[in-house]
Formats: structure tokens, sequence, C-alpha cells
DNA sequence: CGTTGTCTTGAAAGTTGTCAATACTTGTGG
DNA sequence: CCACAAGTATTGACAACTTTCAAGACAACG
């Protein structure tokens, strides 16, 4: 709650001094354009826990993630789920052309959003380019990393899926110059054991084991429950079972 | 290769008689638009089992396809692989905006693809608004469609699994007015046993079994190793784990 | 008619899930 | 300030499911 307050102190009326100005949808757009964006935009903020929209709702808005994280998840009958995205900083949340939200999107931070209405993002999506253009682009590098998580998902053992998980946490810091990509570099976990769980196809239990073990086998150390220190990227790296050619965290 | 040469029956040279015209990237273009695409553009075919991109290639084209089916997946450095896409006519190939394939691509019958050089193509895109368009809404039917698949392959069990790949099969005989969705309509598998599990995270002998389970529970009837009936279609999409609510196959 | 690729089935082993008990952390209220 | 409750995490024992290894059936093809 004190997040979102705290998040939201850059000025929600100018696009100039907005944190995701560069990577998000609207990255691409020329002053008058984020003008006319600016004009049906506004800002939501939601508390930790929080659910953001069903599945199966009607989807008034179109947004992109300021601050904070979220999940997309789907839910079978008897409960069991599995998350089929992270949403961070500058990700784009919902879809023009359907109205009909698929899966379940839920803070799993204090999260603060920039929505457009859909229909006049619609209509604005339909006479500048350089918001189709840039939404295109965001969606194949989405699917692309989608097709990487099926063969997480399908191929990989709970021990190469912990570590597959530490890698991608490892390198997303990496991209964003919270630490230089040394031995030695550390990480906050931004899910609990359970979210894990969700996102890799596990249970908790087996999440909870495979951490303790590759923390008994010296791969990570911990501090506290959700701050990792990884000695050595590279070993973190070949537990993922993925080929490491081409160099560490590129 | 017969197949090949029948599928190549309709003019290459005329879109306007091109079996996908109404589904592919470029089903929203108008004439001139199209006439545009027809001078860069160029058939190729492959035999069943040809490889038609190493992940790591050099892309030189994009393409959609025009018959026949392909496999996009990838492999890891054990042989473990991972299906993360099956590539049917009207279904795009490449990416524009990147020149490295992320996957490979395999025609698993034989195939026909129409293919664009990708420099051209994506100066054409830049002018050509219905292009981008018609892309972004397939590669966002697409990235749904990825996340559905990543809740089969991280929470559904083997016998789940090989149902809820049945009735995808069965959608889209459904959806190409192939069969209609009665009772009793049945199906052909376009994947041997090793491609369907490749396909569901399992191995081969795990969906052999699961078939033949399935046939003893009567859920399916089987008439040689490839056609499938389906005596009740709802007992099928209840072994699929998924809600039923809002009838089938809809 | 043998070869090859595909598919089925069995038995044993291994990995992960389930159920249960316990510990740790944090916040609330007495 | 302490006690307690709630949420989160760890660990053990056992069960269940899927894989692995192996043998053999079946069909297509030269």
């Amino acid at each position: 709650m004190n997040t979102a307050i705290k998040d939201a102190a850059f000025n929600p009326r100018d696009c100039g001094s907005c944190p995701i100005r560069h990577r998000a949808v609207c990255s691409r757009c020329e002053p008058d354009e984020l003008d006319r964006l600016d004009a049906i935009k506004y800002y939501r903020s939601y508390e930790a826990g929080q659910p953001v929209i069903w599945a199966g709702d009607h989807m008034e808005f179109v947004a992109s993630v300021v601050s904070g994280i979220a999940t997309l998840s789907q839910t079978m009958e008897d409960g069991r789920t599995q998350m089929v995205g992270l949403l961070l900083p500058s990700d784009f949340i919902g879809r023009p052309g359907r109205d009909l939200a698929p899966f379940d999107v839920v803070a799993v931070s204090d999260l603060t959003v920039c929505c457009f209405r859909k229909k006049p993002f619609e209509e604005l999506m339909a006479s500048t380019p350089s918001i189709g253009t840039r939404l295109l682009q965001m969606t194949l590098d989405e699917l692309d990393s989608a097709r990487e998580w099926m063969l997480v998902l399908g191929r990989k053992t709970a021990r190469e899926k912990i570590a597959s998980l530490l890698a991608i946490l490892a390198r997303r810091d990496v991209v964003l110059g919270k630490t230089p990509p040394t031995s030695g570099m550390s990480l906050d976990l931004p899910l609990t054991r359970e979210a894990m769980a969700d996102y890799l196809g596990l249970t908790l239990e087996t999440v909870s084991r495979q951490i303790s073990a590759l923390k008994k086998a010296g791969v990570i150390i911990l501090e506290g429950k959700r701050h990792v220190i990884i000695p050595d990227i590279e070993v973190l790296l070949a537990e993922t079972g993925d080929d490491v050619d081409g160099g560490p965290l590129t």
C-alpha cells in the first residue's frame, strides 16, 4: 500500500517521466501520438494478492504494467493451476479485438498499471502504426518465451526447472542493470514457493526440496527464504540442462 | 511426393485461387497489396520428414503454410525434444525483425509453403498496415494457444493430455468443416506416437498405453493405428479435465 | 520374404505427488 | 511485552504415476 503510493511518485500525467516510457507499448510513439494516448489513459493500483481480471470477464481496458508484478494463470475445476505468464513493468495486459479475458491476472506485489479504455485504444491503434508495430514486436517476444517455457514444462526435471527459473530471474536482473553478471551475484525471489510451483508445473513441496538440494550442492546460497546468492553462475546454468554455448546470460 | 504435386494444382501465380487466401497473413490485403506480395513470393515444397529450418539458422524468408503439416520444436543437448507448435495450412513461419530462427521447423507430411524474402516482406509490411494487423491478430491467437498448451504440459495427467490432443484435433476438423461435431465423428491422427509424445511431454510408450486405455474404456475406437472414432464427444471432453460448460467443441 | 519403421505391452525402477508433522515469520490483540 | 493466529516454508514417509529397458507384433516396402 505504501509501495503503491511511492510508485506513483512520478507525475501520472506526464508520459515523459514514465519509468516504462522506453519499453512499453507506447515506446515508439511520437509526441503527438503520446498526447492522444495520454488523453485516454488512467492509472490504477492493486494491493498484493488482489485480482486484476478473472478469466471470462469482459475486458473494459487494456493496460501496461508500470510497477510491481502480476501473474497470468489458468485454473482447472479441481483447483490445479498453471501460471502462463509473469507480467513485469512494461508488459502489456489485454488484447485488442477480443473482449473476454482468457486468463486470470493477479497482482503478486503491489501493482500500478496504466490503463487505456479498450475501444478508444483500438481506434487509436488503427490510426497509429507505431503502436501496432510495437505491440506486434512485444507479442512475438512473448510467444517466443512461452515456447521456451513449454520445453521447461514438458521435458525438464524438477531440479532443472528450479535452476531454469533462477537463471531467468538472474538474467532479468542483469538486463535491467540491477546487478552485473558476475559470479557472486544475488537476487530476490519475487514469488512464493507456491507461485514458483504454479509457474513450473510442480508442487510446492517439490520446489522446496529442490531448492534445498541446490543449496546442499553449493549451487546457491540462501539468505532467508527469498534472497539467493549465486556463487558461480556457470554452475547454475549447467544445472538448467540448456546448451550453454555462446557465453553465460546472453 | 504425389501429395505435393497434387497440392500445387491451383495456379501458383494466382493468389485468387489460393486455398489459404482468406486465412493467411495476406487475408486482409486489397488487390493492389496482393499484387505487391505476389511480386516477391515463391513456392517451395518439402517431403515428409525433411527439415525446413534449423534453430540458429539465418532465416532468409518468412512463409505461409499452403498445404501439409509442419512442426516447430526444440531439442536439448541430450536429445529430449519438445514440440512447441503445430503448423497447419495458413499458419505463418518466421518472424519479421529477427534473422536467427529460434526453433526447428520440420515437415511431418509433404509440405508446400508460400515464401516471401524477408527483407522485401519487412519493407512491404511497413507500408501495408493490413499485413501487420493480420500478423498481430494471428500472433495473439498463437500466444493464447501456446498458453493453453502450458496448462496441458504443466498440470494434466498422461490420460488427460491424450484426451486433450484428441479434442484439439477433433475441434480443428469441425472448424475446417471436415466433419460435423456429432457423436460418432472420426478423425485421422496426423502425428506418429513419437510426435504426439513430443507434443505432450510424454514418452511414446506412455502415449501408446494411454491410447490403449482410452480404447479399453470405450472413449475411443481405433481403426488401424491412425484413425480414431469418437462414439461420444462429451465423454472425450470429460476426460480432458477441462471445464465443459458452454457446450462441446465451441 | 526379410528389413525397417511403427506400435504395443510387460516388469522394474525412479521421480514426483500426497499426506502429515513441524518450524519460522509476521502481525494482532490481550 | 507476550501469546496466538495465519501464512509461508521445510522435511519425512509412503503412494502413485511415468519412465526406462526389453521383447515382440504389425504393416509397408523393396
